[in-house]
DNA sequence: ATTAATAAGAAATTAAATTTCAAATTAATA
DNA sequence: TATTAATTTGAAATTTAATTTCTTATTAAT
């Protein structure tokens, strides 16, 4: 699928407010409202939007903390990611899991939790549980400088 | 402003369907369409709900490479710290920067490219042109586990 | 237990989404 | 470059959902 300027529009402006009428999108693009709606369900059924989410503030909610945890695993075989994997995912207060090159780490996990009490707790009973994890190494976010940004659309 | 079940079950449901219809969501809670639209609007109002996003496949649009670059400063001013931050948000390829403990590098970024050429480019041109950074260290991501996850609600 | 305050639900109204179809634009072919 | 086919647009009608209003019910406080 081919994108054109409308299509771009369409996703950089989606990306920043999800929740706009479709007559303020399509007045915003440049369009009327028929080909406007089609153009967002075309990019929906072509997979380009893989859904709509409502972004909510952490700190409201309590969740005061931030901290990356870079994990190692003492076999790098498939079996073992995929059962670190399939564990990880289970965990609520872990909202990011990458497998990364060039660090001392195989993976690096963004955490959100209420405290340091919260903190100790997941890592110790919840992530150094998980079969293979032989290292851990955290660090505190003190500042989100950018957070929830939007893909620049090419 | 103290959330209820209900309240906690909107945040819930909207974080992964941030497009449902308020009829369903109403249905989905246990409540009748107007009392659940005033909890959102009063969840809206009260800052716990930030706004909506429509999520776009970074794949799709030719963005294949994702990768984590740690920036050092060569002086821990607020001054440096302030002109870094100016920078780095007018970057559209950076979708998060943070400002972190516990690592030789003082922000974590996180950056989505076209392939190799755009990350040099980036790098390059972009963020070791911003006066203090004096070290960069870049870890590639080989696979997302887990993306775009939703806060846990306490 | 009684009153006040708050929240819920039904129904009416308003607004937006969706569909339909004729007109216009774009792309392809001769 | 003219002609045809395919695609896309936009106006209007229809359907659906959001929003408001008002009465009833529930919860909290005295």
């Amino acid at each position: 699928m081919k994108l054109d300027r409308f299509d771009k529009a369409i996703l950089d402006i989606l990306q920043t407010d999800g929740h706009i009428s479709n007559q303020a999108l399509a007045e915003q693009i440049g369009l009327s409202p028929a080909p406007c709606l089609r153009r967002v369900k075309a990019l929906e059924q072509a997979g380009l939007i893989t859904g709509y989410q409502a972004l909510v503030d952490a700190k409201k909610l309590g969740l005061t903390l931030m901290a990356l945890i870079g994990i190692s695993m003492d076999q790098h075989t498939p079996e073992r990611f995929a059962n670190f994997e399939t564990s990880i995912v289970t965990i609520p207060e872990v909202l990011e899991c990458l497998l990364i090159t060039g660090q001392q780490s195989d993976y690096l996990l963004k955490v959100v939790i209420r405290d340091m009490d919260d903190y100790q707790h997941l890592l110790l009973h919840k992530i150094t549980k998980i079969a293979g994890v032989t290292g851990v190494h955290t660090s505190f976010v003190l500042r989100n400088v950018i957070a929830r940004a939007r893909l620049p659309i090419p």
